[in-house]
DNA sequence: CAAGGGTGCTCG
DNA sequence: GAGCACCCTTGC
């Protein structure tokens, strides 16, 4: 009797066993659809067995693939990904996996086409037709949704295609691999580049690199050489990068270096049948290389290469529901497996990194020279304390402002809070415009003559008087983005001003739009919360100016100065990139303060160490390993009973609990949050103990009235 | 007494 | 998560 074990995609920790009957070439890592408490689900098959604990097994409805669709590598990836995040197999099969494959869909039944040139010289009279030929002449071979999505349409292409100019075709074959790659320009590097490049060339086994390099000291050019050797061996490479880091410009420079080259794009904004696509081209080895975000880890390469984590200290690597992996380190995992070499590039690496690479468990390669030669930017600490301010603004950033914009300079300010001031309150009764669902207050925003809630979305209109006592003296309290615009505008009455916030960018292409304004120079102030910090250059920028700096120092999460110092950094390197030294001001109440004091004077590599010598002393991760049962309900009796149930008598040595502690927003859209950190000095400990702990939650009968989940090394403590 | 709704159990 | 049995309420 041959038993198929299936993972489903229901929240139960366990599979289920069905009987193979009348389908013997069921294998492993195939689709099957089975009836499961009286319906039809799909499933996969992850173990074939000639015994089952249970007595009464149904049989396979469907076996949906004749040969697996899963391979044993992409199997071992979710299986462990399940394992180490305490997440149901099957349920991570559904994170893991494109839409349509879950759905059951054949992949051969969505095929894209490509479209290609047919020859190399070309020329036609249409505008739109010869920006078609020039796009596909320096991407090389494009899907033809990703031409549609840049704005060329179905004529422009048919007409080109009637011509015989250009062709459409659908290709799984690896022929990229047969012929020679051929280079664009290529810059030579400068010599810790080459040191670099080297170091990592070296390697044919499993090795992480850590590429610490400043803003501007070309990063890029060492991924991107360090491609050609892993090209030439006819291997497939994976490029992670930050949600927002997907620009054209990065995709662009990859495309313009490797002309012959299949690359291909991974991220939120395609549709169902192109992530089947690129997910079928990755399969076969008909696509080389895949830049993408945090999930195209999960790509099923067939001869995978190399894995290179751009910005590896940005948050978006980790999903924050669901199955919540890190794709660090999920890439270092599937690197290790595969031997071969992960390089781990950021300005301002995560400390969990900089202390591996510092401990020589990852290779710490150092880039400190700005490629085209240009000096750092300086940092200068402004005290508030005892100093006049208007909307947040001291005097002394009011004068570098207006110091700079007299030479003709761009200047930013950023602010991380929209809207016009985050609280409204009556002067005469202390009422204040507190959400009712969330314990936080709700967010003015002048414009819209509204009172919003960050949390909730909940939207009113701005009371005219006092809900409490009738007063007309409601009073905003504490700056937004939308002030810090609207009192600037006075300032400087003759000055352009562009924000940058959600707000300001809702609707569609009115980002791009704003950031050109900047990029042409018709805007002179840039005010912005973090969508200011990442992806985007402006080059005339000399002065930034980080509004609050303080809300970083002092937080309830131990993360909070390492996030600051990345964004401060981060934001930094957006200025001065035109050769001239840029001025970077934090203001602060505490000048003092030791860590912004490394910071300022010695920068982030020296700042890192030192916060890390800080984590050491505290006994915090990377020095331990932490994880936070979360559990939220309307009810708060219900939320603490299901936490108090999770707290044993006796504690197993080398397992520390804390809580359970409120959420920093103990309320949210009317439900209350608590949460109980779990710390271990040792990561087997934990997991073994996690393991414990899941099995006791799905036995526990207050579980069903939470909603809980469970987060391993989680990175904010909301 | 049938329809409607809430609760808790189980899924191979 | 979702279907289903079970039980209780409700309305006539």
């Amino acid at each position: 009797m041959t038993i198929a074990e299936i993972a489903l995609n229901v929240p139960l920790y366990r599979n289920f066993d069905y009987l193979v009957d009348e389908h013997p070439q069921a294998q492993i890592g195939a689709r099957v659809s089975v009836s499961f408490s009286g319906r039809t689900l799909i499933g996969i098959i992850v173990a074939i067995k000639s015994h089952s604990e249970f007595k009464k097994l149904k049989s396979i409805t469907k076996l949906l693939d004749s040969s697996p669709i899963i391979s044993a590598q992409l199997l071992d990836l979710i299986k462990f990904s399940s394992q180490y995040y305490h997440y149901p197999l099957g349920e991570s099969f559904h994170v893991a996996l494109p839409n349509l494959l879950n759905k059951g869909k054949d992949p051969d039944d969505c095929a894209i086409p490509l479209l290609r040139l047919t020859s190399t010289d070309i020329k036609v009279t249409g505008k739109k037709q010869q920006q078609l030929i020039s796009h596909l002449h320096d991407s090389g071979t494009t899907p033809l949704t990703e031409l549609k999505a840049l704005g060329f349409s179905s004529q422009t292409i048919s007409s080109l295609e009637k011509k015989a100019l250009i062709e459409q075709i659908i290709d799984y074959s690896d022929a990229w691999q047969q012929s020679a790659p051929s280079y664009g320009d290529k810059p030579i590097l400068h010599d810790e580049q080459a040191v670099a490049l080297a170091a990592i060339n070296q390697t044919d086994d499993y090795r992480c690199f850590l590429l610490e390099g400043i803003t501007g000291s070309g990063k890029t050019e060492v991924y991107l050489q360090a491609l050609e050797k892993v090209l030439e061996l006819g291997k497939q490479a994976l490029i992670l990068v930050p949600e927002i880091g997907l620009t054209p410009q990065t995709v662009n420079r990859f495309r313009r270096r490797f002309k012959n080259i299949p690359i291909m794009l991974w991220h939120s904004a395609l549709t169902d049948s192109e992530r089947l696509q690129t997910w079928r081209h990755c399969e076969t080895g008909s696509c080389a290389i895949v830049i993408g975000t945090r999930s195209s880890i999960f790509m099923p390469f067939k001869k995978l290469g190399m894995i290179i984590v751009d910005e590896e200290h940005d948050a978006s690597f980790k999903q924050q529901d669901s199955l919540r992996y890190h794709a660090r380190d999920l890439a270092s995992y599937r690197a290790a497996k595969l031997r071969i070499p992960l390089i781990l590039g950021s300005a301002t690496p995560a400390l969990e990194t900089l202390s591996k690479a510092l401990q020589d468990k990852y290779q710490l390669l150092t880039l400190s020279k700005r490629a085209q030669t240009q000096q750092s930017n300086q940092f200068m600490l402004v005290d508030m304390k005892a100093q006049p301010e208007q909307s947040g603004l001291a005097k002394t950033s009011l004068e570098y402002i207006e110091r700079e914009l007299k030479r003709n300079k761009q200047v930013m300010v950023f602010l991380n809070r929209r809207g016009f001031s985050p609280t409204l309150i009556c002067h005469e009764c202390a009422w204040v415009s507190e959400c009712h669902r969330c314990s936080t207050s709700a967010t003015y925003h002048k414009r819209l003559h509204s009172l919003i809630c960050h949390h909730c979305g909940e939207h009113n209109l701005v009371p005219p008087q006092c809900p409490n006592c009738g007063s007309t003296q409601i009073i905003p309290v504490g700056k937004g983005t939308e002030q810090l615009e609207e009192f600037l505008s006075e300032y400087f009455p003759d000055t352009p001003i562009t924000r940058i916030d959600r707000d300001s960018t809702r609707k569609k292409g009115s980002l791009e739009e704003a950031l050109n304004e900047i990029n042409l120079g018709t805007s002179r102030i840039l005010v912005g919360t973090q969508m200011l910090a990442k992806g985007h250059h402006f080059s005339e920028v000399s002065l930034v100016v980080i509004i609050d700096v303080d809300a970083g120092l002092y937080s309830y999460d131990f993360r909070a100065t390492e996030h600051l110092a990345q964004l401060a950094t981060q934001v930094a390197g957006r200025a001065g990139r035109s050769g001239e030294a840029g001025t970077v001001l934090l203001q602060t109440h505490f000048p003092e303060h030791p860590l912004l004091q490394d910071l300022v004077n010695n920068g982030y590599q020296d700042f890192a160490r030192y916060a890390l010598s800080e984590r050491q002393e505290t006994q915090l991760p990377p020095f331990s390993f932490l994880s936070v049962v979360r559990a939220e309900a309307h009810n708060l009796d219900d939320v603490l009973n299901f936490l108090n149930n999770l707290i044993p008598v006796e504690l197993p040595h080398g397992i520390q609990l804390l809580g359970p502690i409120p959420a920093p927003l103990e309320r949210v859209a009317g439900k209350y949050r608590y949460q109980l950190h779990i710390q271990a000095d040792n990561r087997t400990q934990l997991h073994n103990y996690l393991g414990q702990l899941v099995d006791y939650i799905t036995q526990l009968k207050v579980s069903n009235k939470v909603r809980w989940n469970l987060d391993i090394d989680p990175i904010n403590l909301t």
